[in-house]
DNA sequence: TGTGACGCAATAATCGATTATACGCAAGCG
DNA sequence: CGCTTGCGTATAATCGATTATTGCGTCACA
């Protein structure tokens, strides 16, 4: 997910720019996209702007309106508990699939990918704001750790598109919750050292549940109404 | 998903038959997908040719390979058992939810979907294979049906997504299973009359499975190897 | 003063042309 | 004789221009 890579086609990597940027919140939910001005503002052709659009159209990222052009897809209390709970649907089986499945490369992945998240949660609860973006990469990192021996890749494609989705809700709450988070993600690596799914799973199902209940207390996450 | 909407403009059409002709084996699987050839083939412009392709790269039924253009995406039987994976763990969990929330008219939309895809399905058995296509529209119909009540548009896009791509298995075994498959049908519909969404989620799961099965034992297919 | 038709400005949709990249073949060199 | 390097063609990527649509503001008329 989330990275820009460096080498890509000016088509790829304005996808990718239009993309975080939603995901982050620098484009605002709901917010028209006039092809002329994005022109200007990310440096290529209409056209190439539209390939873009039209790709995170079918990712319900933006939304494409009959002849009146784009749209960011607008942020609702509603759109964001069906995306919790189709990512604790998603996430909850491929990690039954990758627990039964992993091997020791595996357990390495996660180890690591936990001790990279555990150090900017550090950063993160000693006020270090300016990681927020990196934090939550590492955080992607770690979950995708978790199931990455599910041994299906149309799973972890489905699964890598619905967390962006969850994440944009969790882009706007500015306020840490990161003790409570940090403790449940060293669980599921214990969890997951110990190969108990159904331990992972509850962690996980909580874990989520408690970012969205995070998210619907937050004014900043929904601005409207 | 499947109908080509009249209305809409060319870029919207381009991409509908274009998925369409994908999904329905027209378009070869792993076939290159030259540009000059289908601004012919489809009547509109390069760019309005990319638009859909790149739309349908973000769905996975066509691969954009680096600046080598655009493929078909290619059928395998690892694929198949994934997409088949998704499609019983998405459904399952809309039953679930649309079973609980249903009303009267959910009812009625089940009913009305199974008696026209009922009256197709006695066709096929006639060996009338002109309905074939229809056929798998009013298949849809009736899973989506079943499924509608679900109050999730997240889910019902993501289950609508997955379902075409099985589909596109589906079509490719010419031979008719309809009879297994009717009686499974039935089935459903009785148990959702019933409320019974065990019941419900028990006979798809081996609806499905035996739809893999049919396909993995027909060699029309999968064509490689 | 309200309402509807008309036209103008803004913007989207579509196109064809231009530039860049990749692939195959052939010629030169080891 | 095989490998590499350079050239030409085929094809993709990108662009700017042209056409179509929409939405708003204004003016005429009831």
């Amino acid at each position: 997910m989330i990275l820009p890579s460096e080498d890509a086609g000016v088509g790829q990597s304005t996808y990718e720019t239009l993309r975080t940027d939603i995901i982050f919140g620098r484009l605002a939910p709901a917010s028209k996209l006039k092809l002329d001005d994005l022109r200007d503002t990310y440096g290529a052709s209409v056209s190439t702007i539209r390939e873009a659009l039209n790709r995170l159209t079918t990712e319900e990222l933006v939304l494409a309106e009959g002849q009146r052009g784009f749209f960011v897809a607008p942020m609702t209390a509603k759109d964001l508990v069906e995306i919790a709970d189709l990512r604790i649907l998603l996430e909850c089986h491929a990690l039954t699939l990758s627990f039964a499945n992993g091997d020791t490369e595996w357990e390495g992945r996660i180890v690591s990918a936990h001790h990279k998240l555990h150090r900017m949660e550090q950063r993160m609860a000693a006020n270090d704001v300016s990681v927020r973006e990196s934090w939550k990469q590492y955080d992607w990192e770690f979950h995708q750790a978790l199931i990455s021996a599910c041994d299906s890749a149309s799973l972890l494609s489905l699964h890598g598109s619905v967390f962006d989705k969850y994440l944009r809700y969790q882009m706007r709450s500015l306020t840490f919750r990161g003790d409570k988070a940090a403790r449940e993600h060293r669980e599921m690596l214990d969890a997951a050292m110990d190969r108990d799914s159904e331990r992972a799973k509850t962690i996980l199902r909580s874990h989520i549940e408690g970012g969205v209940r995070h998210c619907l207390n937050n004014p900043n996450v929904l601005p409207n109404r």
